[in-house]
DNA sequence: CGCCAGATTGAACCCACTCAATACCGGTGG
DNA sequence: CCACCGGTATTGAGTGGGTTCAATCTGGCG
């Protein structure tokens, strides 16, 4: 497998046929009125520290959301796809408390919380049911982080985004990677070298394709069984 | 240090001086008109795939929850003292997702779902407010599993606990541990020998006096210095 | 009274980390 | 236009922390 760099992708999305299930999508028929936000690579769309007036729908792109602590360990918490919402981790408090980072070309919708929280919009239902979801997916990782090894959970990893492009009507089987190794690893709590490796090992494999951050999933069923600890 | 074994703690809660912040305690005038649920060691409160009617909110006593993988997994998701709520997770779904069960004699004080989707009964905002805040000690304890060494998460443990208890009136430095070192080390994604191996390293070091399940904290600020990375 | 759950401790192994070198792309400045 | 640089990715070698396996100890409970 050859060597490769961060190669920016300049694809666009393709347009979306489903709609996210849990998602705030389906219940804002005042999206059109609200606030818009174009981001690039890089860009950042609220800081720890800052006022929360907002929660953020992502309506293009991908997203990440990092956690820094005190002492200057930073973590990334989660990737956010197109129907994810940001920013609801701060609802109970006056200043987000994570980051939330552009990792490439996107667009999100702004929900400012005054609307959230008024009960004639009938949001906060919705909102509650997106930080429930954020909370089982939550328990879902810590679950992963804390029993399964490299292999499984760079697996899992690949599964989750999957699947979550498949019910975004994407293909289940090109993933094209927005963020890099050091996110990836981080997230998945390994080093971004164990990350590279792992992926080379399913390359050669012949259960992935791997070309920098274009990855495709040769072997779908295999993935999954690599996903999981072997059985007794 | 000697060997020691199960006890069954039975020296009872002492009383709160004090309002867990956040908690929906402060906003349930009709608290004492709902039913509450007495449980004893090792009772369940609810389980995965049974029908989410309420969330509870504990009034006595620990109690842990555990979130089960199709493929036989399990894992510790937190362990919630009294003012916390569990079942929140379950909020957008039908059925809870893990299972609750006490680790003492405690009492939960049952919320019927329909009262905290009730407008009129002011509730669904502070759910909010618990659902965000579980959010963030997720965030947390993820952050912790995927950068510290078995040390510091033990270490990271403790302190927690000590720092929750002072919040509810009791002493910082004197925990009794209502779960076991496997409780710990699933929850902290470690083995419960390295439970047990730190807990004896601090013991030997003089920051704890680890007995069995009754652990005093000697050296407070020690303590915080383990919980964190060497400085660079 | 025996059994079992829980806790402690030791020894050997192994997976993932660290350190290091190499490679490649994109943008920038001369 | 081209050389350079910073960010990203890959791969190898060696190390170490935590796991696994095992034995032992204790007290509660049936």
């Amino acid at each position: 497998m050859g060597i490769c760099v961060a190669t920016a992708d300049r694809s666009d999305t393709q347009p979306a046929r489903h709609v996210v299930p849990g998602s705030l999508a389906g219940h804002l028929p005042q999206t059109l009125l609200l606030p818009r936000r174009r981001s690039r690579r890089r860009q950042v769309v609220y800081r720890a520290g800052q006022a929360a007036r907002s929660v953020f729908l992502v309506h293009a792109g991908v997203y990440k959301t990092t956690l820094l602590s005190d002492d200057g360990r930073e973590r990334v918490t989660g990737f956010h796809l197109k129907g994810d919402v940001m920013g609801v981790e701060a609802l109970g408090e006056a200043a987000y408390r994570c980051d939330a980072t552009a990792l490439d070309t996107g667009e999100l919708i702004e929900v400012p919380r005054s609307l959230v929280f008024d009960p004639s919009a009938g949001l906060l239902e919705h909102v509650t049911r997106a930080l429930a979801d954020t909370v089982r997916r939550d328990w879902y990782w810590m679950l992963t982080l804390a029993t399964l090894d490299a292999e499984q959970r760079v697996a899992s990893f690949l599964l989750d985004l999957s699947t979550r492009q498949q019910s975004l009507g994407y293909s289940p089987h090109r993933l094209l990677l927005r963020m890099t190794r050091a996110d990836i690893g981080n997230f998945l709590g390994l080093a971004l070298e164990s990350v590279t490796r792992v992926l080379s090992r399913l390359d050669d494999a012949r259960i992935l394709r791997v070309a920098c951050r274009d990855v495709e999933i040769v072997d779908l069923s295999a993935l999954r069984r690599l996903a999981r600890p072997a059985e007794p």
